[in-house]
DNA sequence: GGAATCATGTGAT
DNA sequence: ATCACATGATTCC
């Protein structure tokens, strides 16, 4: 039962991993323009550029120049041009619940119904632990019909994500159990235990819209992203695409039900709930494993 | 081009 | 009712 030793060293081999890589991130996104070097980052970190090169080859599978490539304006454009339509078409067919290849990923998702929405969670338990990513410290949150919540925070800060999402369904029980949680997270973080056989459950506790939005965010594969506006002519409702916004800000499961591949229409990153230096390290993780 | 401005749907108060 | 939004299109310089 000791997994929770065990991935630490699986997914960040250095438990800073993180702190680096977003400060290079950081920099690397503000200045893009610049196209800055090895030399001059890892200058501006006090590291030496190999070693620097390391780290963040090892986190992202990237290098820092085809990283900063990654999250340049015009690859997000290409981003969303590939092809337009058949992206969001496709998976309608699988209703409410039920298994499919929606992301690389493989979830199976089912949505509370809106008597339960209105409960504000009374009456159900989660369960929840914090846990190392690639992203910063995870907070999972599980109840017995699977993943229901998935937030990020810099370490010290994880009352904070707990605070905020214990806020969206204040009449749950919540209990500390992270023997549990470890293996979603373990799940979750590591490509290669995505399987078909076995998928990932989770659900999706909202308002009628906003699950529907949620449903559309698991529809877009891997590596492509969407506008606001796309999500919103999907869901029926064409002139929502603001709507669209607030309701994919209120995402419970960030990371899994994948918020980060939504754009401005420009391409340029807006924005997101747990930093925007971590929606660009996320699209660019994803860039290394396609 | 870029800043200012408006129309807009949803959810929380 | 009113307000804050992870938007997008239009209209001015």
């Amino acid at each position: 039962m000791n997994i929770t030793t065990a991935i630490p060293t699986d997914i960040t081999p250095k438990g800073s991993d993180y702190d680096v890589v977003s400060r290079v991130v950081e920099l690397l996104t503000e200045n893009y323009r610049e196209q800055p070097s090895l030399d001059a980052i890892a200058g501006e970190l006090g590291q030496s550029p190999t070693q620097l090169q390391k780290t963040f080859t090892r986190w992202a599978g990237l290098s820092p120049k085809a990283f900063l490539q990654a999250v340049t304006l015009d690859h997000a454009k290409r981003l969303l041009r590939q092809e337009e339509l058949p992206l969001l078409e496709t998976s309608y067919e699988l209703g409410l619940s039920g298994p499919g290849r929606l992301h690389d990923l493989f979830v199976t998702h089912e949505a509370m119904s809106p008597g339960e929405w209105k409960q504000r969670g009374a009456g159900l338990t989660i369960r929840y632990g914090f846990h190392p990513s690639p992203f910063g410290v995870a907070l999972v949150m599980v109840t017995d019909r699977g993943l229901a919540g998935l937030a990020f925070n810099d370490a010290g800060h994880e009352r904070e994500s707990f605070e905020d999402m214990a806020g969206r369904w204040p009449n749950a029980v919540y209990v500390e159990d992270s023997a549990t949680t470890a293996s979603y997270a373990a799940r979750i973080f590591q490509a290669d235990r995505w399987r078909e056989e076995e998928p990932l459950r989770i659900v999706l506790i909202g308002s009628d819209f906003q699950v529907r939005v949620w449903q559309t965010l698991l529809k877009i594969p891997m590596g492509k992203a969407v506008t606001y506006s796309d999500i919103a002519c999907d869901i029926g409702q064409p002139t929502a695409s603001r709507a669209v916004g607030a309701a994919v800000g209120r995402n419970p499961i960030s990371f899994v039900v994948p918020c980060h591949r939504a754009l401005g229409k420009s391409g340029a990153l807006t924005g997101y709930h747990w930093g925007l230096t971590r929606k660009r390290a996320m699209l660019g993780w994803e860039a290394g494993k396609v």
